[in-house]
DNA sequence: CTCCAGCACTCTCACCGGCCGAGTGCCAAT
DNA sequence: ATTGGCACTCGGCCGGTGAGAGTGCTGGAG
């Protein structure tokens, strides 16, 4: 009984499952795939399957479908990388690159990969942490509030409402303005606070409250993590035909909902360089234990990146096509943003 | 057979169905509603709805359910009003208050209308169109390339990039600026451009080319109807329990995600002031021939609204109550608004 | 030792017929 | 106008049956 074969068993379960979205018997899998060897033989490998915990059937006579770590193997060993056709990558090229603005490229990014793959993507705006300052604004909006915009040098721009005790003058906002604009340019967010720190420390006794408030704020608003902003695009592909859940959709919208467990888990996922793919249960959010997640950071020529994106579907998902598509879209993202 | 009754018959077959969601029986109907009159008589009177097309059953021998026409007579003269408990409306106003910017007070109000009714909550930033321009901001990213930043007083940002010829000293800048500040404070986006039509022409020879490039690439920004954003929340709703469509929720999802077109419904449905309603085929998206929804303005004190916000789900809905949550919530969202 | 054909067994699913109940429409009576 | 009575019509719910698919096992061949 050759292990080599029982592997070839393996993926060729998985294609069929895969395509079908029937369980495989025996029979079958000789027919469609040149196996050389007769069903009884390929019994025998599938019980070995089922002893090893790759495959199961779901009820006594019925064929064989692959569990989450039948999957693990077939992603980490199995799979065949399937590159993109040319009118493909030419078409993602020129979609992203018809952007207008950050807002743009996320949605176009999403839309490709909700259709490449017809799944759920996940689009992660570029991180405000990790990316460079480009412009703070202090915009006075009513009585006592104040209207603290950053603009980063991605293009991303987040705001934040302040009350302030007093009422400030044009002359007043101006200075602060200019005074936190020279003491941040250039620097990466990251490293923005001890560079207030040093300019409040030299202000005017009169302004350093106001300074120290502003500075609260965005570095407040920066360490944020929460506020890291997701996009989701593609959930009517959850309703297609190919698409049913053993629990139905419920958990899995919920699950997608909870945006901050969401972002959680992708950012855990992707520690690593390239595309990563969780399995099934792998998964530690509840509700997402019949899908799989793939991942790839983008954003950076560089390597490190900056966001992520992701596209979500069944575990029982084309894991080849799925994790081209990420990956061609994650590259082509990195190269179309600025900075 | 008095007029009066058969409409007491028709708001008890709407309630009836909406709580159990079965077709309704004349039987049923005398026993949990204090009628005074006998099954037959109902009979009768259900019969007179179903030739009025107001009811239909939807095979002989079940019960009747509302016709899209049953409910929109239910709603236009049937429905009584129900207002929120005090609870509600101290949790509704506390929520909203605890938003830190305007994203999140998006986003809150969004959830808001979400649980409180139940069903799926659309919510459209403040119109740039509509609201007055607080600030413009000019920055340089690069050589040759100036990021154009306009900022309104609902508190939302929008931002371009702009190709000049030249580069610009900042003090050039600083003068743009303040110039284009002094011209646009306080109108409504819609009124600026002959206010920069104004002030170009009296600009000096040699800035006159950038200013004009400037006062074209904002009020293309603006007049671009298409970048109107709106956010979805509690999608996770559509598969509840009570939710089941005859065509399944593909349809919904996808016209949900259409939302260029779901916007065009909304601000068609909210030409006239207060809560609207459309129900059903009435609703000329595909997709939505299933659905209600409700719809309000909101964004400003003094009547004429800069926004909306929606809910929508089955055509089966509590109307009574998802109109007070609609209109709660925005009333409540036009207070908080800056502005 | 590997592979294979045959066989008995199990289980699901689709189909069928009959029954039950809910609800209706009509009619005659009040 | 209202009501009780009555016959009728369906849809949904068993319970049984038969076909089909797939399996595990066993014994024999290479």
């Amino acid at each position: 009984m050759s292990e080599e074969r029982r592997l070839d068993v393996l993926r060729a379960i998985v294609e069929d499952y895969v395509r079908t979205r029937e369980p495989v018997g025996s029979r079958i899998l000789t027919e469609r795939h040149k196996l050389g060897v007769s069903p009884a033989t390929v019994r025998n490998d599938m019980a070995a399957l089922e002893e090893a915990g790759l495959i199961a059937q779901p009820h006594t006579s019925a064929g064989r479908i692959p569990t989450d770590k039948g999957y693990r193997l077939f992603v980490d060993q199995l799979a065949e990388v399937r590159p993109l056709t040319v009118p493909q990558k030419r078409a993602i090229e020129t979609f992203l690159s018809e952007a207008v603005d950050l807002d743009d490229v996320v949605a176009r990014a999403g839309r490709l990969i909700a259709q490449l793959t017809g799944q759920v993507a996940v689009v992660q705006y570029p991180s405000l942490r990790r990316s460079g300052l480009r412009h703070l604004e202090l915009v006075p909006t009513a009585e006592g509030r104040l209207l603290v915009v950053v603009i980063t040098d991605t293009g991303r721009v987040e705001q934040r409402f302040l009350d302030v005790p007093v009422n400030l003058d044009d002359w007043t906002l101006g200075d602060l303005r200019a005074r936190f604009n020279a003491a941040a340019a250039g620097h990466r967010l990251t490293e923005i606070g001890t560079a207030f720190a040093r300019l409040t420390e030299a202000m005017p006794e009169e302004q350093r409250a106001l300074a120290t408030a502003v500075a609260e704020v965005v570095t407040a608003a920066l360490a944020e993590e929460s506020e890291e902003r997701i996009v989701l695009t593609g959930q009517a592909n959850l309703a297609r035909s190919g698409m049913r859940f053993e629990q139905g959709l419920r958990p899995v919208l919920e699950a997608l909902e909870e945006q901050v467990v969401l972002l959680g888990l992708l950012t855990e996922m992707s520690d690593e360089a390239g595309v990563a793919v969780s399995i099934g249960h792998e998964n530690r959010v509840a509700g997402l234990s019949e899908t799989s997640v793939v991942t790839s950071g983008y954003g950076s020529s560089d390597g490190d990146s900056v966001a992520i994106l992701s596209s979500i579907g069944p575990t029982r998902m084309d894991y080849p096509g799925t994790i081209a598509a990420v990956r061609a879209v994650a590259r082509y993202l990195s190269r179309v943003l600025p900075g």
